[in-house]
DNA sequence: TTGAACGCTACGAATTTCGTAACTCAACTT
DNA sequence: AAGTTGAGTTACGAAATTCGTAGCGTTCAA
């Protein structure tokens, strides 16, 4: 992870097809260096996976989940980050101890993923906030 | 968005870089008919992306804000996307106004950031919450 | 029935990615 | 100092993918 990755994760940021021989023109090198290195941030996990930002008109919303004191989390989030819905599972500091981040087609929708996640033995609450608007970096 | 596109959309998450031949294989349909609703979805703004999911080894964090009331937000979530660290500006629904999810080199850096959100004229409040760690849905 | 609009298919051309071999340079060994 | 190793880079032809475009089929309205 030197400074020619990070410009070349940069680059791959704000659009994953940028074509490689494109990313080499613009940071001064080689098609070659340029898969190189991107393999590489693959094969070591700083690049976890190529993706597409969505705006579908859906639901989209962050729970945020309380759980037991001493209950290992581990087991929780794996199970949440395999719901149809969920785009993102964070663990956090702060009041809440987990976030997910989902994206549904429609409130109802929304709303079962709550049931479901307050069923869970572990989960003492959920708030939910809806995400009105949103702008990518 | 009918039934197509969202399974289209559903392999593009998983791995935007999927070839159009081959998500029409797994469809069933040609790599036209991929390609021509890839191209509609990007065009109508439902993939406002194709972006990479990184684990740099960087500080993330959720930066919750809390704005005076009656503040037009507008001007201000599009200002905060610009900022280099800062991944998706949310407007949210709950307690607080804006949620930035950022993605920062180190601690340093993620405190810069809170300093100038703080700055800001109608920002009154943040609390920032680490993200300890994240699953991808 | 006709014609227009729309989405799907087909296929050759252009572009990108891939496999691989050679090269460079710094660090380490003898 | 000369030789060796290894990671990173470059180069280039082959394979795969994307792109441009023309044609086909279906639906809907006049």
């Amino acid at each position: 992870m030197d400074e020619l990755d990070r410009e070349i994760l940069e680059i791959l940021r704000r659009d994953a097809r940028t074509p490689y021989t494109e990313i080499a023109k613009e940071v001064g090198t080689s098609e070659g260096t340029i898969r190189n290195r991107v393999e590489g941030m693959v094969e070591s996990g700083v690049i976890e996976r190529f993706t597409v930002a969505t705006r579908t008109g859906n639901v989209k919303a962050m729970v945020e989940i309380t759980v037991d004191v001493n209950v290992h989390t581990g087991g929780l989030t794996e199970q949440m980050a395999e719901w149809e819905q969920v785009d993102f599972v964070w663990q956090v500091s702060g009041d809440e101890d987990i976030v997910l981040v989902v994206d549904t087609t429609d409130t109802r929708s929304l709303n079962e993923l709550i049931a479901r996640a307050r069923e869970m033995d572990d989960v003492v609450s959920t708030t939910t906030r809806l995400i009105l608007d949103e702008w990518l970096g």
